[in-house]
RNA sequence: GGGUGUUUAGCUCAGUUGGGAGAGCGACGGCCUUACAAGCCGUAGGUCGCAGGUUCGAGCCCUGCAACACCCA
């Protein structure tokens, strides 16, 4: 049972994944209670990036650890068919061809789509597979598949028949460059330069301002808009203008005479404190007409053109070329007072990056309020959980502000509104043509159009929690499955898919969609900055896994790039960054990465020494079960009398602190916490230490048969432990190693894989304090060995003699029980108990077992005792010098301890008020301290007679 | 302008009801010790952003300020 070479990433993950989804280990099993996440279906148009990659970490973890917990579990995937970003993928591909959407119309690009996505478009389903994401593929969905459709439509229609959804002419975001409407949500507000331009405009009958002026100044940083005026406002209480309110100002160039209103939108600090009304153009205008009954003048068409509502001069012409021309016009004509630099918010779609228009349309729209009210109730009462916590006050402010939701889309792919208009105009809605036609009572022949738009994504993304699980049919998965259990989101898409799910599920299930959203950060560059094309800063969790040249790299990030001139800068970053490329680290190592990283949903910055490190301790446990596999041939060696070693005992108690800890963390959705106790426990205490206790027995098992034999018990035992502790987070090898050792665990009865074995659980393991105590006196006294030979220099290779005296009756036990590991971990040859009088040779002095010894397992002495002293002749082996000094440091140190313990006993209100415990446990303190001081300054003048000169033979 | 979060070792971050400041990486010193140099042993390094307050006691609670990040307007 021997195992060679060490860990490779690449040839364990190859064939794993493949096999557990062909044996069927992704699909809900058992009669355990359900458990439930939906994925976030990734965009048909996505690669796979890091994000994605953090996400399915974290999903994957949890959906593990509850199917190892005996959960039904499902985990329900799919993707989405991304309405606007796909249509622009395919529109590119086939305008590359020379095609125009135009050339081919609307059912033929309808088919192109597919074809697409039946070729490369949902390449991030395989890619998830690399994830090693458990996802239950026989279920997998895509929001335009025909039943998730038609969950879709009757969602739609029900809403419509409600009066939930109506259809009218409103402003919205208008993107010029794809010709639709976006929602609020899909427009990014960034800084940009830009100007605010200072106009004229002339008060008309004469009327003069207070100061005498025969005219306005209205500021804006849209020129172009003028031409749509239809007002000039003041702010009510402004005396400046008091007496202007109801007269009229002529609106320059175009010649139409406006009214002045009063409104307190105004802000009377900004500019004149006049502000022109442009209803038909911006949002904030609109409300205000909405109160002065103005006119809505639209000034542009679809393309954001000038149209012919305004003089003939300006028609045709484009909003920015209009911008010049009428703030040349405006000045020649002497009404331009100034023109101030200003930066200001450019609002731009976030897929054309488009300056967004709002703009008059007919649209259809959700009437969101009533569905907000219960979602707003769900969140208060607990029902949906956010973790962390603080995300929902994100979601109440949103939800609570929400504003009416626009919809339709003008564009072909996608779910198209299921209304009909006919001959005359009116809507018909229904589930389909028929069904329109017979609610409307209309006949087989009456001429009928149906809407050409499209609903945006995130209306049917808003279903997926029951859509894909067979709703509207009442589905026994329905049934089983829903609500799901958890969320797993980035709290970018709080508002975009957690509110809407939220808020559709409740309407049309009447439950909530998950019971907890846990949200997560972003994963940013090793800096903290954002990862994006343009920076060039961005990793793709593909080259993590199977690692990339500097040139791939390089290629990579320089493809395809909107701004060109950056590859250079580009270009030299990741020859800099990446001299050597990026080496394969495996899933594992990316896995345990994430989770490490993953905590209390902050974002993180990914750094590629965090995942060689957990690289690393990949390779750790492949070479701890080579150790253990090296040391057991056959299952028969186990069977026959085995005696536990205080070593073992130990090592069985601490696996039970590694389970609670690992079910609290995953409890709280603290991925880094179980990530650093399975990390810990693995090197630092199976490792690090019982490995280690181990050998003498091992290697001596022809003398010793039992004590060998439990000890190899013992390391399959809790190797086996770990392996399934671990395996949430790195599923590769965990599996790799588990099958390694279940021949001899004997596990392989059950199944034949990891993903089917119990999830260890600490009420099923056996606590021993006494080992623990006992194996943490080794350890302290170890240490204090190490301590000596690594600070006075003493060679590895040399044996050296240990003294120990003070104590107490518990530390001679415990000698007793670990004389021989002690020797063989502190390479000691010897071990001699001092009596309490007995005058040391010249040795160099470390305290074991109190203040000094940060461990907390080791008992507290008793009042009458004596600190431990851990003794080391010096015979040769030190340099005075380097002990004084570090005696000093050490004697200084306690000093500073005692006087500060010392200071607070002095306290009268201290010891008055604090409870009893602390007091006690302080004056405890003081007093070792006062003991162990008392010792190491004994040490110190004894050191003083030794003076310059190195010690000869002592002892 | 409103809101949320962050500020702890050189870097990235933990720190659970207030009671002796931690990890990983990096640095430094020593080691190829029969699982592992992707390793082993040891060491150094912190007025816990600043200023107040509450308390016997504050990294933790309260107030103010500063810087940074994000969300909304």
């Amino acid at each position: 049972m021997k195992m060679d070479g060490s860990f490779d990433p690449r040839a364990i993950e190859a064939d794993l994944y493949a096999e557990w989804e062909r044996d069927g280990y992704f699909v809900p099993h058992g009669n355990g209670a359900p458990y439930c996440i939906a994925i976030p279906p990734p965009n048909i148009t996505d690669r796979l990036h890091i994000g994605h990659a953090f996400q399915h970490t974290l999903m994957d973890a949890l959906m593990r650890y509850h199917r190892m917990r005996g959960r039904n579990a499902l985990w329900q995937t799919g993707t989405d068919h991304a309405q606007i970003a796909t249509q622009m993928v395919v529109e590119r591909q086939l305008l590359d061809k020379g095609i125009s959407l135009s050339d081919i119309g609307r059912d033929a690009f309808i088919d192109k789509v597919w074809e697409w996505r039946g070729t490369t478009g949902g390449d991030i389903s395989r890619q998830i597979r690399r994830m090693g994401s458990s996802v239950d593929w026989s279920r997998e969905r895509f929001t335009m598949d025909e039943g998730f459709s038609r969950a879709v439509i009757e969602v739609f229609v029900r809403l419509y028949d409600e009066g939930l959804i109506y259809r009218g002419k409103r402003l919205v975001n208008w993107d010029p460059v794809l010709k639709t409407s976006i929602s609020d949500l899909e427009v990014d507000n960034n800084e940009e330069p830009g100007h605010l331009w200072h106009f004229r405009y002339p008060l008309a009958d004469d009327a003069k301002t207070d100061s005498g002026a025969d005219h306005l100044v209205v500021a804006t940083t849209r020129p172009e808009t003028m031409l749509g005026d239809t007002a000039v406002a003041v702010h009510p209480e402004d005396e400046r203008y008091r007496t202007l309110v109801g007269k009229e100002v002529l609106l320059p160039l175009v010649g139409r005479r406006i009214p002045i209103i009063a409104d307190d939108y105004v802000d009377r600090e900004f500019g004149s404190g006049c502000v022109k009304i442009t209803p038909a153009h911006d949002f904030n205008d609109n409300a205000v007409a909405a109160r002065h009954d103005l006119e809505l003048v639209n000034i542009f068409d679809a393309d954001a053109r000038i149209n012919d509502n305004v003089p003939e001069a300006y028609r045709g012409q484009d909003r920015f070329e209009a911008r010049t021309r009428i703030v040349a016009d405006l000045e020649a004509a002497g009404l331009l007072e100034r023109i101030e630099e200003r930066a200001m918010p450019v609002p731009r779609g976030d897929r054309s990056g488009a300056v967004i228009e709002p703009w008059l349309t007919d649209q259809w729209f959700v009437k969101i309020k009533p569905l907000a009210e219960p979602a707003i109730k769900a969140v208060e009462d607990g029902d949906v959980e956010f973790v962390p916590r603080q995300y929902e006050n994100m979601y109440f402010a949103w939800m609570r502000d929400i504003q009416d939701w626009c919809i339709s889309r003008q564009q072909w792919w996608g779910h198209r509104i299921p209304a009909w208009y006919d001959a005359d105009g009116r809507v018909h809605v229904g589930r389909t043509e028929d069904e329109a036609r017979q609610r409307a009572g209309l006949g087989a022949d009456a001429a009928l159009r149906q809407d050409d738009d499209v609903l945006d994504t995130w209306f049917s993304s808003a279903l997926w929690t029951f859509g894909t699980l067979g709703w509207p049919e009442r589905t026994p998965e329905l049934a089983t499955y829903h609500p799901t259990d958890v969320l797993v989101t980035g709290y970018d898409i709080i508002f975009f898919w957690v509110a809407r799910m939220v808020m559709m599920t409740l309407k049309f299930t009447g439950e909530v969609p998950f019971r907890q959203v846990y949200i997560h950060g972003m994963v940013r560059d090793a800096e903290g900055a954002k990862m994006s094309k343009t920076r060039g800063n961005g990793l793709d969790p593909l080259d993590l896994i199977d690692g990339i040249s500097t040139e791939g790299l390089v290629a990579k990030r320089t493809a395809n790039m909107t701004q060109p001139r950056m590859a250079q800068a580009i270009t030299a970053r990741t020859l800099r960054e990446y001299p050597d490329g990026i080496p394969a680290y495996g899933t594992d190592a990316l896995r345990f990465t994430f989770c490490a990283m993953a905590s209390q949903g902050r974002d993180l910055a990914f750094d590629l020494k965090r995942i060689e490190g957990y690289r690393n301790f990949c390779n750790k446990l492949w070479n701890a079960t080579k150790f253990v596999l090296g040391h057991v041939g056959d299952r028969a060696e186990l069977d026959g009398e085995a005696t536990l070693s205080p070593a073992d005992r130990w090592i069985r108690s601490r696996t039970r602190h590694l389970a609670s800890s690992a079910h609290r963390a995953l409890a709280d959705y603290r991925f880094d916490l179980y990530a650093n106790a399975v990390y810990e426990f693995a090197w630092h205490e199976y490792c690090d230490w019982y490995v280690e206790l181990t050998k003498p027995a091992l290697f001596d098992a022809v003398a010793r048969p039992a004590e060998a034999r439990a000890a190899k018990r013992t390391l399959l035992a809790v190797l086996d432990m770990l392996l399934r502790t671990a395996h949430p987070i790195v599923p590769f090898i965990t599996e790799t190693l588990w099958r390694r050792i279940a021949p001899l665990t004997g596990a392989s009865a059950d199944a034949d894989t990891i993903m089917r074995q119990p999830f260890p659980d600490a009420d099923d393991i056996h606590h021993d304090p006494q080992a623990e105590a006992v194996i943490g006196w080794l350890q302290d006294t170890v240490t204090a060995v190490r301590n000596i030979r690594g600070e006075l220099k003493v060679p590895p290779g040399t044996e050296v003699a240990l003294l120990l005296q003070g104590g107490t009756a518990t530390d001679r036990q415990r000698l007793e029980e670990t004389r021989s590991l002690l020797g063989r971990l502190a390479k000691v040859s010897e071990v001699r108990w001092l009596a309490a009088d007995e005058e040391p040779p010249p040795v160099s002095v470390q305290l074991a077992g109190g203040q000094t010894s940060g461990d907390g397992a080791a008992e507290p002495p008793d009042r009458a005792s004596e600190p431990l002293k851990v003794m080391v002749p010096m015979a040769g082996l030190i340099d005075v010098e380097a002990e004084r000094r570090r005696l000093t440091k050490e004697v200084d140190k306690l000093t500073n301890e005692l006087r500060r313990a010392e200071g607070k006993l002095a306290n009268a209100n201290f010891v008055a008020k604090a409870p009893p415990p602390v007091v006690a446990k302080e004056r405890q303190k003081a007093l070792t301290l006062a003991k162990e001081l008392d010792a190491l300054e004994a040490q110190r003048s004894k050191l003083a007679g030794l003076d310059g000169r190195r010690t000869s033979e002592a002892n």
